[in-house]
DNA sequence: CGGGATGTCATGGGATAGCATGGGAATTTC
DNA sequence: GAAATTCCCATGCTATCCCATGACATCCCG
């Protein structure tokens, strides 16, 4: 399960969005059917994309890492303090597709992408992203001169 | 079963309130017609939610894990003792849905969330929230910050 | 090796179903 | 018997179902 590629798709006129086959094939064979959306935690216009098996295990491992094993029952208690995870499940939204592939994008998701009539899927490998077609040109700009950078600053050469 | 997204819901000038499709799935399914709405143990103006089910496992775990195996006994012959599940349990009401899923709001929930004209459905994984809009709003916008915090503070950046 | 046939993919659009909401009427409650 | 609660119908909107199309890619058989 490795989401790879980076696709542009007609945003139609109901607002609606294809997700990729090659994307729909990295979903878990058991649960074809749905997939999970949610805004990017510290990356403003971005939403992220996975599995609703890879979003759950993606929590799992939050939770783990902000409260260690005994936190579990203190986070379903208390509100008061800040949980990671709960504030993902927030910001996400469950997304049931059509048959052929086809979803709606939610006019929240819409409204940060600020896409009118084209969405950029992007593998992440163990996610994808949904970026506004020229912002994600400008960020592959910058991301293509850091990837030489540390490719060049690997060591290796000694 | 996880609850995810945030939906603002209209309260009509009967004090209905549409428990939306999106908690209503997550449901048990052979227990739709109703959930759980109690006070949320140390945040004071926010009202907790889950299925019947989901709110007896976590009595289950709270007796399981604060009091152990012979706390569980003790407390269900001693009175004098202090039981957190059963405090719970007397802050929590049984709500029954219409079949469109619409329920009225009890007041004891409607003055302590002060709303008037809508309230705030949040979705935090294991269970779900009722905020008065304006307070999930600054709440939001905190947890926002942590949640970068949270992100940047996690190791790996080295 | 070529060319028709088949299949899948991305897209468009009409028709239908479901959701969130409003409000009237019947029923309960004290 | 007046107020609140519950049942049921109505409505606008959005999402979903389903059918259709053109562009490619793959397959198959002579």
């Amino acid at each position: 399960m490795a989401f790879r590629s980076e696709i542009l798709i007609k945003l139609d006129k109901k607002g609606r969005v294809l997700l990729p086959a090659a994307f729909r094939d990295e979903l878990p064979a058991d649960d074809r059917g749905a997939f999970v959306l949610y805004h990017s935690p510290n990356l403003s216009g971005v939403v992220n994309g996975n599995s609703r098996a890879g979003f759950d295990a993606m929590l799992d491992r939050l939770r783990a890492e902000a409260l260690g094993p005994k936190g579990a029952l203190k986070v379903a208690l208390d509100d008061e303090a800040f949980d990671p995870a709960g504030y993902l499940s927030a910001s996400a939204r469950t997304i049931a597709m059509e048959p052929d592939g086809r979803f709606s994008l939610p006019a929240e998701f819409a409204s940060v992408l600020e896409v009118s009539d084209g969405v950029m899927l992007v593998g992440k490998g163990d996610k994808f992203q949904l970026w506004n077609p020229g912002r994600w040109q400008a960020r592959r700009d910058t991301d293509r001169d850091k990837m030489a950078a540390f490719v060049r600053g690997l060591g290796g050469d000694a």
